[in-house]
DNA sequence: CAAAGCGTCCCTCATAAGTGGGATTCCACC
DNA sequence: GGTGGAATCCCACTTATGAGGGACGCTTTG
């Protein structure tokens, strides 16, 4: 406990296009005023850059989610400008891709706004030591879904049955392709991708493409 | 003013399963404590209505998506329950949607988390004096639906050049139906269909019906 | 090892889908 | 009173799609 109270206090600037968002996190974090000291507040990302040029920021706090471009570009930009800065997203969404967009732009963690205040805290000074962190509650899943693709034995529409390949095709079809198309992008026959179709239609229980299609596009298979 | 303070301040009870959120309502209405009481937080549907049972609650303000049962689910157990108290969605879903399913369930306001602190309070006090409120970024749109309707010159589709016979049909295809089941719903020649589908793929820019479906879901024109 | 599932390819056949013409009526707008 | 769009229908033609078979090699699993 002493030893983290040496430390100097994580400065932060808060970035959520919604008063109420930033007035929760300043309520929150009032709490830890040793831990964490916001520096300010910002509406957009635009806001967000100007505010990092004459301040000292060590973590930006931002929603996916802004008014004049995204969480992730904002990620993109404090990358690129400042390498320095650390950029945690903090999002209402609960989705895997987003988690994987915002880091494969640079951010540093990403975290559900269900948070608690204490493991809020508990997360920046992780990531201001250098890790990067994810959700709890996403943790989990992502794991898992790293498991399965690692071993190879997830794909998108294996909960329906489809096998990889089925799912493949599938996919190309809700992208508009015509058999022939699908069966020069996969170097089949055009008659092993109507194989194919003839069971994916069985499995979801369909009669042609089109109702195929809407159905992946509906249960978001494929978008 | 003066007219304003002589009236009793509005107990109000916060419905929010994100802590952020109630803690930031609480923050932004602690500078209105004339005119608003925060009676109780709630987490839950079941938790909200258990506080109602034995505390003086005028106005309940709850976010659509709540853990056990959703915002809509609530409004419906406080319209039968306590008619006299007033539900007001309070959510991010800026969507006509949820709008229209909250007011049919009894909803008497629905305003966007993105509300300033002053305004919110002053829709709230229109709700207690017995109006029914819409948050202002809705209600343009809502009320050029609504003119639309009356007029009879809107339909899905219509942005994007669409007429509206070929929407009704571009609406059955993605439902699944094959051209002469949509001739025979329409009471139209199959030849008919037809013609308005070539119209529909070349307004779309698409090549085919597979396309055409895929569009209008991604778009969200059909579903 | 045998069975089962997958992936690949092949064939035939029926029909659905899509194109490009042309035609008619109705209605609104200039 | 003409122009043009919308909606309807018709025909001829080409291509894509889907069903129903069968066949072969490969792996996994019991």
């Amino acid at each position: 406990m002493s030893a983290e109270m040496k430390e100097e206090a994580i400065h932060l600037l808060l970035v959520d296009d919604q008063e109420i968002i930033l007035d929760g996190l300043t309520s929150m974090l009032r709490r830890f005023e040793g831990q964490v000291h916001i520096s300010g507040r910002a509406k957009d990302a635009v806001d967000a850059v100007k505010f990092l040029e004459d301040n000292r920021v060590d973590i930006v706090l931002s929603d996916i989610r802004l008014k004049n471009g995204s969480g992730i570009d904002l990620c993109r930009e404090v990358a690129s400008r400042h390498p320095e800065i650390a950029v945690v997203m903090l999002t209402v969404y609960d989705d895997e891709q987003y988690l994987y967009q915002a880091l494969r732009s640079g951010a540093k963690g990403f975290l559900l706004k269900q948070i608690g205040a204490a493991e809020l805290v508990e997360q920046l000074m992780r990531v201001r030591d250098g890790d990067i962190v994810v959700d709890p509650h996403l943790a989990g899943r992502v794991a898992l879904s790293a498991a399965r693709l690692h071993s190879g034995e997830f794909w998108p529409g294996a909960h329906l049955g489809l096998t990889q390949r089925e799912s493949e095709v599938l996919d190309l079809v809700t992208k508009g392709h015509s058999n022939k198309a699908i069966a020069a992008k996969l170097f089949l026959g055009e008659e092993t991708v109507k194989t194919h179709l003839s069971s994916i239609y069985r499995k979801l229980g369909v009669r042609d493409r089109t109702s195929a299609v809407a159905l992946a596009m509906r249960e978001a298979i494929f978008r």
